[in-house]
DNA sequence: TGAATATTTGTAATCGTTTTCATTTAGTTA
DNA sequence: TAACTAAATGAAAACGATTACAAATATTCA
């Protein structure tokens, strides 16, 4: 079944058919003809053909390191809320944590396949800004920033700046740093630097060396936390770049009979469920990752528009969201 | 830059190009010649053109309840991983738990959309039957088991049949169940099954009466399992459908101070990763998600190269991961 | 009324490939 | 050498829509 077909058996030209489809210039009568042979045989336009002639794929691509992955799966959530009333349909590429597929999967997306790209980065190499630069379709990228290019991204710096700053509030006045990696802009650089910052700016810029960094794993939070406990002891306070690392931390610290908040407080960072359900809850930080994804197809969607967008960059709020962790109670030690 | 034009440039037909690339009869010369041509231009084939004249997408659809849950999220990874070494593309469909969108997207899928769908459901209704039987690319269901087509699932009933026996073999003569709807035929008729058939079996079978059916989440699970203590005290065992009630049920019994596994012993189901953070950790059965999704993509590729395939269900195994929640300690009460 | 504008219609070109077909050239076998 | 078969080639016809163009009809405005 094809739209000449159609036409025949509705008495008029497959322009006719055409213009029905896409509100063109049609006459009541005609309109009713072709509805209703539409009707009876079920037709619909192939999309190819509509493709390779409009050059408009419907289609947006999502690159992203690892779909299962509980703050990547809600922004993929949140995509998907506003693709789902916009006609678009969303194809996905999943790197693997593998930044050499990202720049594949750029160059794929970016030829013809998809109308627009957001890109759920984690570190940008020279090569990357070369590929970006060359890109034909219009980008977004989601939970970093990037300057000159469309993003939406979470304000780290501020959130663990102040998450640093409730802590020396709460009375710690050793506090530890277990971060990640600096080759990851948001996770490793900014929240780092929250850290450093609120110390320094606080009077306890010696907790600046109280860091080591670790994996993205809770294992990893239970080791490298033994590691800094045995460096810098007497720490009365581990501030964590993520809940994972504070999650292992907080075992590590039980182990060694350490009390939670009683003698150290624990912090994480991301409102992961897991934090709900650890003895002590976990003291954390809520970012907005559905909210973020949507807003960023939200942009992506505005731009294929053709509207001219006021902005080019979204740096999103943050909550900290106490719990017992850092719940210092009356009476206590730190 | 078309077809046309790196034939020119190259001096041979655009057949030969199309040759070229589809590894038809051509010469070393002119594939020599054709592939500096394209080497210059970057030229790329137009997968939209492609499509067209071939009538394959080389897209797979995937259409879910929803993107951000632990298993659907590793089912998808597991989806990814082979894709990946494929050449085919992922497109996600997500249905927000709205079995209406799901027919939705078997039908826009199915039109020319994807050359093949993988469809994550929970319930089937008579028109998903009917809408699945007209379908015209091939289908594969995960999660779940319908005669007829091909599946692929896990083996729910045998699971919870052998978590229910562990439980009665610690010890436990009263045990209550905390379900979820019989709607959906894998987490909640075939966990139910498998529990009532290991209580009546072993001479237990009053304990069908203990039941309470609850929601997916951590808040039901603490409600229902007040429930059903208040109705049935001196339990002595809950088995719950999900690892998220069964934390839910944890936190109820902890307010009430009741030992785990002290005093009550609790099992969960489907390894989340919040049941290895809770206190007691969390005995629960760990299912192969990722495992699953790669076999039915598997599958689907295998159907879409033409093989006939020997097995049209492959229902998957399960371990039984015993953690602290059920372990019971010598002269324990229970 | 006449002119200008808005609506309606079909024909045919176009998008960028693949593939059939017919033809030529090269290679093999008897 | 003759008679095949296999390999190489290009022209042209699809694939199934949209849309520029030209032409006809209807409507509006002064």
């Amino acid at each position: 079944m094809n739209i000449g077909e159609i036409a025949k058996l509705a008495g008029v030209s497959s322009a006719a058919v055409s213009r029905y489809f896409n509100n063109g210039y049609i006459s009541e009568e005609k309109k009713e003809a072709i509805r209703k042979v539409v009707e009876e045989t079920g037709y619909r336009p192939s999309v190819q053909a509509q493709t390779l002639r409009t050059k408009k794929t419907k289609m947006i691509g999502v690159i992203l390191p690892k779909i299962d992955s509980a703050s990547i799966g809600c922004m993929v959530a949140g995509i998907l809320n506003v693709l789902n009333e916009s006609g678009y349909q969303l194809l996905i590429a999943d790197t693997q944590n593998n930044p050499e597929k990202e720049l594949e999967y750029l160059s794929a997306f970016d030829e013809k396949q998809v109308d627009g790209i957001i890109l759920i980065a984690t570190i940008f190499t020279a090569r990357h800004r070369k590929v970006l630069k060359g890109l034909n379709v219009p980008i977004v990228i989601l939970g970093q920033e990037l300057s000159g290019y469309y993003c939406v991204y979470h304000d780290d710096y501020h959130a663990m700046y102040n998450m640093t700053k409730l802590l020396l509030e709460r009375g710690c006045r050793r506090l530890g740093y277990l971060g990640v990696t600096a080759k990851d802009k948001a996770v490793g650089t900014e929240r780092y630097e929250g850290f450093c910052n609120a110390v320094t700016d606080n009077g306890f810029s010696n907790c600046r060396n109280y860091v080591v960094i670790a994996d993205f794993t809770i294992d990893s939070g239970y080791e490298k936390a033994k590691e800094l406990m045995e460096k810098y002891s007497e720490l009365d306070g581990i501030v964590c770049a993520t809940d994972e690392i504070a999650i292992g931390a907080m075992r590590y610290l039980k182990e060694q009979k350490k009390e939670i908040p009683g003698q150290i407080l624990v912090t994480g960072h991301g409102d992961s469920d897991l934090g709900r359900v650890t003895t002590p809850t976990l003291t954390t930080v809520h970012y907005s990752y559905e909210k973020s994804g949507e807003l960023a197809v939200g942009m992506l969607l505005d731009i294929l528009s053709g509207k001219t967008l006021a902005v080019k960059e979204m740096k999103l709020g943050y909550e900290i969201v106490e719990k017992e962790s850092s719940r210092v109670q009356k009476n206590s030690p730190v």
